[in-house]
RNA sequence: GGGCGCUUAGCUCAGUUGGCUAGAGCACCUCCCUUACAAGGAGGGGGUCACAGGUUCGAGUCCUGUAGCGCCCA
């Protein structure tokens, strides 16, 4: 018997199931079944930065409905959840919450206390930031995310997500470490990581090096300045530039093939103003006719043009910007002139912006600046986190290979593309796209000191220079390592940075590194390979679509390197959230709603309805309007069971006895909807389910149960009534299995009323059983019937009256063929309707006569 | 400049391989305290499916073009 509570309510839900499923272990990855009947879902950690907002709730309930689903369908399900905490949003927290700043020469301070006003901005504005040691930064950084973590594992698990939470792990942590140092050993070793001194895109603020998926084109305004070069017969060459502080760094002009007013000049020499120096006039493709004078500077290095012509028209170097973005002391070769070296030496030490207000000076002054500096807006490259634009410098770098400069592999990596399926399908285009795009390697390396090392040494010679391309590699056994503590087989730690001893490599791996190695840590490569066997390749990566570029990239060629395999079987792409203005909510933009009063204001079944609302890849717009309907449909759920169920009594029925039509008609549109749903679960389509769902549970509780209420009052021993009863509860039960991955919590509270074990461990329905109930019945019994009951409530509405209101006649005209059907409930319609007396007259088309009694 | 997506009711969106008078919720209007539910229920009004062509017996749906919006890339 069920045990119904009087006032069923959804308030608490969320506390009382979130324990009971911990305590059961409802979610718990069993290591029971093999590789075919496992789901696994590679979750995208999340970055520890601060807090949630609505987007990740957006796109995570997504994934956990497909979760729930594939658990009850049978799969041993294999969901654990990350924390992205290795990185520069973390490094940049850590430095404002503490108000400390890294000081990587300080030496570790082992009393070091954490500073207790941490969050404090006045008192922390008040004392100024503190420097400390490397490694004292990164155990703050570890102070911090453990925080953040708790706040987060507790907000998911209030959101009902259903992640075995024994399976969490922290890019930082140092299973990853091992993970990340190990494939990265394995890249070295196969010839796919490789260090290069070359030049790349510099932050300067940040002081690191930036991969292509990092960068963001934005519209600067900057001022072209008109600059007179001399050629060998004094004449004037005018060019335009934006950067006339990369003047003492050109290394040559360059001009269209094409542009007849150039072409005299292609293979002369022209002298710089200023600085004197003799650099070629060139011809290169790439060079617009229409922009400027038509005929530019080349410097080494203003933009990422200027490296593709110094590369192709084998330029010289002659560097000026250093790692801080001031121009460097020393002038680069070929400025030789006493005035040139004087002017030089006015620029030298100056941040860029300096630079050129002081080069204008001396443009000025020598009268080599014809006109005013005239504004315009372009576009400049910048890193998406920085607010400066990138510099190029030259510098010793890591790459991984990723196709950016391998036809072959890169062709490879668009076949793993193809081999796996999207959804939707159009995303798949903008991985092509975006892989035949690539023009360089992945960077990997950073300069900086939160993240994983690059784990190698380098013997220094007698001078105490690195041996670069001879490094010192640990062993395996000996992951993780920081190399910049620990000392290299052969060595004492008193050789550090001594002549004929070593040096450890300084650098980092970027966040993308680790982060992209996910279902390596999570499958267990390496280190089980039961787990791995069981989990690798992944079933589903969910995602966002923004970044396919980046992280489902990246993935794919760790893996496709280290595994020769696609990571994933299935990859589904999440819109966004927008705000109501229709713009991304993003954390810069102010806009953000964090997600934590609204689980407690709706319950967290309500926000998850709104979440599966969103179609699959579409940008969804954040609507409370859609939470409070949640709410709704959670409390109709709660109420509607309690309902039936009380009605239909005792549970155990023997179905053989529901032989009324209308019942029978009602379960086999129930066993349409178990088809759709499971239909549209199979492509991923949660919100199709959903909607299928929800519209028949609504048509269920509106018509449905208003048609067999008073059959279902009748006694039992009517073989009618009992018909009812076993429909009711065929019903609320399949109802309650299909609602169940939306709305976790209410069809749990309900199952327990009268079923032991989860609901999230039931088994997902099945169509046959129940259309064989339906035993051949036309469907259209219920549609006639719940359409004529509308016809009879709406006659009351129009008439003002209420909806007891008594039917003294009722009349309805129709096909032999329809009334055979509608006659077959003639009983539940004159209940329903509250019918006194109800005819039925063969007619060519539908018509419905109803007088009701007179108004007293 | 290239790629992708979107444009359906005042708002937010469904509409699966082309098929009866194009749907839902919100908002709006009317009615009803009915024995599961008034934080509810029953009903109602509201759309030349962005525009222009084409294919077809038939197009919101397929094709071509145009416009606007958005994202990604150069």
């Amino acid at each position: 018997m069920a045990q119904v509570p009087e006032k069923p309510t959804i308030d608490g839900l969320e506390s009382k199931w979130m324990q009971t499923w911990e305590q059961e272990g409802v979610y718990k990855f069993q290591r029971t079944k093999t590789r075919d009947q496992v789901f696994s879902i590679d979750t995208p950690p999340p970055t520890v930065s601060g807090s949630l907002h609505v987007g990740h709730v957006f796109s995570y309930t997504h994934t956990d409905t497909i979760a729930r689903y594939k658990r009850m369908a049978g799969l041993e399900v294999f969901y654990p959840m990350g924390w992205d905490d290795n990185g520069l949003p973390t490094e940049r927290r850590v430095q404002n919450y503490f108000g400390v700043r890294c000081d990587p020469t300080l030496p570790y301070d082992e009393n070091f206390e954490i500073p207790s006003d941490g969050g404090d901005e006045k008192a922390i504005k008040k004392r100024r930031e503190i420097s400390i040691s490397r490694r004292n930064f990164v155990e703050l950084c570890h102070v911090l995310t453990e925080e953040d973590e708790k706040i987060f594992e507790g907000l998911w698990r209030q959101l009902g997500l259903s992640v075995d939470w024994s399976l969490t792990y922290a890019t930082i942590d140092e299973r990853c470490q091992k993970v990340a140092q190990r494939a990265f050993l394995k890249n070295l070793e196969r010839g796919e990581a490789y260090q290069s001194e070359a030049p790349s895109l510099w932050d300067v603020t940040f002081r690191t090096a930036v991969a292509q998926a990092e960068l963001e084109d934005r519209e600067q305004t900057s001022a072209y300045h008109k600059l007179a070069f001399l050629d060998a017969n004094g004449v004037q060459i005018l060019i335009d530039t934006t950067r006339p502080e990369l003047l003492p760094a050109c290394v040559a002009l360059v001009a269209h093939p094409d542009d007849s007013r150039y072409q005299p000049l292609f293979g002369t020499t022209v002298t710089t103003p200023i600085f004197g120096v003799e650099i070629p006039v060139c011809s290169h493709e790439l060079a617009d006719p229409e922009k400027g004078t038509g005929i530019a500077m080349v410097c080494t290095f203003g933009d990422t043009t200027d490296v593709t012509w110094w590369r192709e028209l084998n330029l010289p170097v002659r560097a000026v910007i250093n790692r801080n973005g001031r121009i460097i002391e020393t002038p680069p070769e070929g400025i030789e002139t006493s005035y040139g070296l004087s002017s030089y030496a006015r620029l030298a030490g100056k941040t860029i912006f300096s630079a050129k207000k002081e080069i204008v000076e001396i443009l000025k002054e020598s009268g080599d600046l014809i006109g005013e500096p005239r504004p315009i807006s372009h576009s400049v490259k910048f890193f998406e986190k920085g607010d400066k634009p990138l510099e190029i410098v030259t510098s010793r770098q890591w790459y991984i290979k990723n196709g950016g400069r391998d036809r072959t592999l890169n062709s490879q990596l668009i076949e793993r593309g193809n081999q796996m399926n999207w959804y939707p399908s159009y995303m798949k285009a903008r991985y092509s796209n975006w892989v035949d795009g690539l023009n360089g390697d992945w960077l990997i390396s950073r300069q900086r000191f939160f993240g994983i090392p690059i784990p190698l040494w380098y013997p220094l010679d007698g001078d105490g220079s690195p041996i670069w391309n001879e490094p010192i590699v640990p062993t395996e056994q000996d992951l993780p390592i920081d190399p910049s503590s620990e000392t290299p087989k052969g060595y004492e730690p008193t050789q550090r940075d001594q002549p004929g001893g070593f040096a450890g490599e300084p650098d980092i791996m970027d966040t993308w590194a680790t982060s992209s190695l996910t279902p390596q840590i999570v499958c267990g490569w390496g280190d089980d390979d039961d787990l791995f066997a069981r989990t690798f390749p992944m079933d589903l990566r969910p995602q966002g679509h923004d970044i396919i570029r980046t992280w489902l990239f990246s993935t794919t060629v760790r893996s496709h390197l280290e595994s020769d395999i696609a990571p994933w079987k299935n990859c589904a792409l999440s819109g966004w959230i927008l705000d109501p203005d229709r713009k991304k909510m993003s954390k810069s933009k102010g806009n953000v709603v964090t997600p934590a009063g609204l689980l407690d204001e709706y319950g967290s079944d309500a926000v998850r309805y709104w979440a599966a609302n969103g179609r699959p890849g579409a940008d969804t717009a954040f609507d409370e309007g859609q939470m409070k309907i949640g709410r709704r449909l959670t409390i109709k759920i709660l109420n509607a069971s309690k309902f039936a169920l009380n009605l239909a009594g005792n549970f155990e029925h023997d179905h053989q006895t529901i032989s009324n039509p209308l019942d029978r008609s009602l379960l086999d549109r129930l066993a349409n909807l178990v088809e759709s749903a499971t239909e549209a679960f199979e492509e991923f389509d949660y919100a199709r389910a959903l909607e299928r769902t929800e519209q028949f549970f609504w048509s269920f509780t509106d018509d449905y149960v208003e048609l067999v209420k008073a059959r279902a009052y009748g006694s039992t021993d009517d073989e009618d009534t009992r018909s009812a009863h076993a429909t009711l509860s065929i019903a609320v039960d399949t109802l309650l299995r299909l609602f169940a991955p939306f709305v976790p919590f209410v069809t749990e509270e309900v199952w327990s009323w009268w079923k032991s074990g989860s609901i999230h461990q039931a088994k997902w329905p099945e169509s046959a059983p129940i259309r064989e109930l339906a035993d051949g019945i036309d469907p259209a019994v219920f549609d006639l019937t719940a359409e004529a009951l509308s016809e009879i409530r709406r006659a009351k509405t129009e008439a003002k009256r209420s909806l007891k209101t008594v039917a003294e006649k009722v009349t309805i005209r129709d096909t032999i063929e329809r009334l055979a059907l509608l006659k077959s409930a003639t009983g539940d319609l004159s209940a329903a309707g509250n019918i006194n007396e109800l005819e039925f007259e063969p007619h060519n088309q539908k018509e419905i006569t109803i007088t009701l009694v007179p108004e007293e």
